[in-house]
DNA sequence: AGCACGCCGACT
DNA sequence: GTCGGCGTGCTC
């Protein structure tokens, strides 16, 4: 017999099987998918086995495997299958597939000691009529340890002194002994059942009528309605039938508390996967699905490759959210796994969200997913009450920062013993230049796209277009000189309300305050149980997260995202604004929203003060029509990099001639231009940009451009499909 | 990737 | 004469 290993380089020249014989002393034991030690060019090497067969007819001698090297880690025929779409799709070499689909301590390279963890238990080792007669007879500790474990069949061993539990032993009472224990351990809580609403119990049927076909669903429910229940309704229909479920959520810190309520209903049932945790941990984690321990698994993006086996449903929660694609090789979207995953087991896929993408929209309008809608809040609370503040205005009467508006919304809510979120996205790194006087900013003329001020060149440049203007000083709709740099972070704005509001208590949640393992989960339940009355925060308070006590959302800056030199900053805008309104009022309290914008005129600002997502979806949908911009076209783009700026330039056009040739008229090309980190780590990188409606030819064409730049050292390309960032 | 083979320059 | 530079090519 004979092995086909996949070895553990991942290069371009090795990204193919190497054939082995299989000696007869593991010819037993050897099995598709198993990882193994192979001989390979005078040394030894680690190996994936994809195959196995009985013919070989090869003129020269062949080598035998080595070993095997873990003999119960295996990729099942549906893993390895994915692998290979993952390949597919994203370009990368198979290996790298698999070794992403693995958590660190399981990849190949990883010399595995023994992460399993082992604990040491006493358990009774006489018929119980002995015990019982033993401890009529005797007193003390043994009794105790005795009369325990009729009650209990284990008890850790380190509960007892050691001296009193052999004495036992030795009458062959009781026996010790070691058993495998993983480190994460939960157990069900007694919890209320929630009775679905009637809305949410036609969302519930709707799936529950297409449990075993491979129907894609696209809920879309307000902030508020109730998601989390379904999700725990339809998992626990799933569970009935014998079948596994798989829920992705954006980033476990911020979903703690679905992690939470999922425990409370499923307990030791529910596996985590996500990178706050442990090296072991997650080896704790993973070895549980492999042994079939847990029927739910809960994770981030890479969870979606979980080695569940029988799924019955995948959701993925918070859809529209940016971290399900992964931002360096391979740069895969959790959605496309979940698809495939989804076929092979025929089973349904459930996208959740409040803002869903508008890739995603556009396909539920189509009938490509099956749109199912949650119009009303639970107990019919209503949505907040969004009131638009206009800073140029404010500017002029010197408030800078917080309007007042604001100011007097605040100090009510103070008074009434009530919470507020004041949200500052700070994430605009890249300098934006705004006219204070009349809120301009400048626009790409051929990309409807923020142009972004450079330093070095003193200039304003278009980023997917590579459109250069030369700075000015004076704003072209105004004539005035208010051209201003625009940026403030979290921690100033926390000096300055601890100024203001000298009596509130104040907590600041951003990426400073949140560095420590848990810090995120403390935050928020301070603020939940009211010992801070303001939480300041960045995008991350905008998340899932309930306060039943939080009746005011602050936008300070509206405008902030919205200046992000990209095709999707609407929509992120959008989403983020209608994510945090939906913080405000989610008990028996109406909410109120204050959302402080230099473009109160903003189609985006008005249609998140209406909470009308559908008219934003709608309105978006025409620009990125006329621009010809997903979900109208598809994205490919290119980077060509170098440590040589001229190598990196002469490439770029070498790889747009190559695609001017070989693609045909109706794909799009955009550049080369400057990428946005257009010199990192001392890399010099061009961006190209396909736009595509069909992929037939473009994924020839464009695999074909990668084998050709395979061999090159100094110049190398970077290719991403459906790309979230140019 | 990593190692052998190979063909040219400055040294005991 | 020989040690060692890293260019090229191959790995079941």
């Amino acid at each position: 017999m004979y092995a086909n290993c996949l070895i553990e380089y991942p290069v371009k020249t090795l990204d193919k099987t190497f054939i082995y014989k299989i000696p007869n002393t593991l010819l037993s034991k050897i099995k598709i998918g198993m990882k193994v030690l192979v001989p390979f060019n005078n040394r030894q090497v680690h190996g994936f086995i994809l195959s196995i067969t009985n013919e070989y007819n090869e003129s020269y001698e062949l080598k035998e495997i080595c070993a095997i090297e873990d003999e119960f880690l295996i990729l099942n025929e549906e893993l390895l299958q994915l692998g290979k779409f993952l390949k597919e799709s994203t370009l990368c070499n198979l290996i790298t597939a698999y070794q992403t689909m693995l958590p660190s301590a399981l990849k190949i390279k990883d010399q595995k000691d023994n992460y399993d963890k082992y604990a040491k238990y006493v358990i009774l080792d006489a018929e119980k009529p002995l015990i019982e007669s033993f401890i009529t007879n005797h007193k003390g500790q043994k009794v105790d340890i005795l009369t325990r474990l009729l009650k209990e069949p284990k008890i850790l061993k380190k509960e007892f002194n050691s001296s009193t539990l052999k004495e036992l032993e030795k009458l062959h009472l009781i026996k010790i002994v070691t058993e495998k224990v993983y480190r994460i351990n939960k157990t069900k809580e007694q919890i209320k059942e929630k009775i679905l609403t009637s809305d949410q119990q036609i969302v519930f049927n709707s799936i529950c009528a297409s449990l075993n076909t491979n129907k894609t669903f696209l809920l879309h429910g307000v902030t508020g309605s109730g998601k989390t229940l379904i999700y725990i309704n339809i998992i626990k229909e799933v569970l009935k039938n014998g079948k596994t479920a798989l829920l992705l959520v954006p980033e476990i810190s911020l979903t703690e508390q679905i992690i939470n309520i999922f425990y409370a209903y499923f307990g030791s049932d529910v596996a985590i996967l996500h990178s706050g945790l442990s090296k072991t941990e997650k080896y704790d984690e993973y070895v549980k699905i492999l042994n079939k321990k847990v029927h739910i698994v809960i994770g981030t993006r890479s969870a979606v490759f979980a080695p569940l086996t029988n799924l019955g449903i995948i959701i993925i929660d918070e859809e529209h959210s940016d971290t399900y694609k992964q931002d360096n090789t391979p740069r895969y979207h959790a959605l496309d796994m979940a698809k495939f995953r989804s076929h092979y087991n025929k089973c349904p896929l459930v996208l959740g969200s409040a803002t869903p993408s508008l890739e995603s929209m556009a396909r539920a309008e189509k009938g490509v997913y099956t749109l199912l809608t949650l119009k009303k809040r639970v107990n019919n609370q209503i949505l907040p009450t969004n009131i638009i503040v206009d800073m140029t205005k404010e500017l002029k009467k010197r408030n800078f920062i917080i309007s007042e508006e604001l100011d007097k919304n605040i100090k009510e809510t103070l008074n009434n013993q009530e919470q507020v979120i004041l949200l500052l996205n700070r994430r605009g790194f890249s300098t934006v230049i705004t006219c204070s006087n009349c809120g301009f900013t400048y626009k790409c003329p051929h990309c409807e796209i923020s142009l972004t001020y450079h330093k070095t060149s003193n200039a304003l440049r278009c980023h997917y277009c590579g459109y250069t203007k030369l700075k000015d000083d004076i704003c072209p709709k105004c004539h005035e000189k208010g051209l201003n740099y625009l940026g403030m972070g979290t921690e100033k704005l926390e000096s300055i309300i601890a100024e203001k509001y000298p009596e509130a208590k104040i907590i600041r949640m951003d990426a400073d305050t949140t560095t420590k393992k848990g810090a995120h989960d403390k935050i928020i339940k301070a603020f939940r149980n009211k010992e801070y009355d303001i939480l300041i925060g960045t995008q991350m308070i905008s998340k899932g997260l309930d306060f039943p006590l939080c009746t005011l959302v602050g936008i300070i800056n509206a405008d902030t995202t919205l200046n992000i030199p990209d095709f999707r900053s609407s929509e992120r805008t959008f989403a983020l604004l209608h994510q945090a309104s939906g913080r405000a009022g989610r008990s028996t309290k109406k909410g109120k929203v204050i959302i402080q914008t230099f473009n109160p005129d903003n189609r985006t600002i008005i249609n998140v003060s209406l909470n009308d997502y559908l008219k934003f979806y709608h309105e978006e949908m025409q620009i990125r029509k006329l621009l010809k911009y997903p979900p109208y076209y598809y994205l490919v783009n290119i980077k060509v990099c170098s440590k040589d700026y001229e190598k990196a330039k002469i490439y770029a056009s070498k790889v747009l001639n190559y695609l001017k040739i070989n693609l045909d008229s109706t794909c799009l090309l955009l550049g080369p231009s400057t990428a946005l980190n257009f010199k990192l780590k001392n890399i010099f990188r061009f961006n190209i940009t396909v736009k595509y409606k069909t992929d037939k030819i473009l994924k020839k064409v464009i695999k074909e451009l990668d084998n050709i730049f395979a061999p090159n050292k100094d110049v190398f390309l970077e290719i991403d499909f459906n790309p979230l960032q140019l």
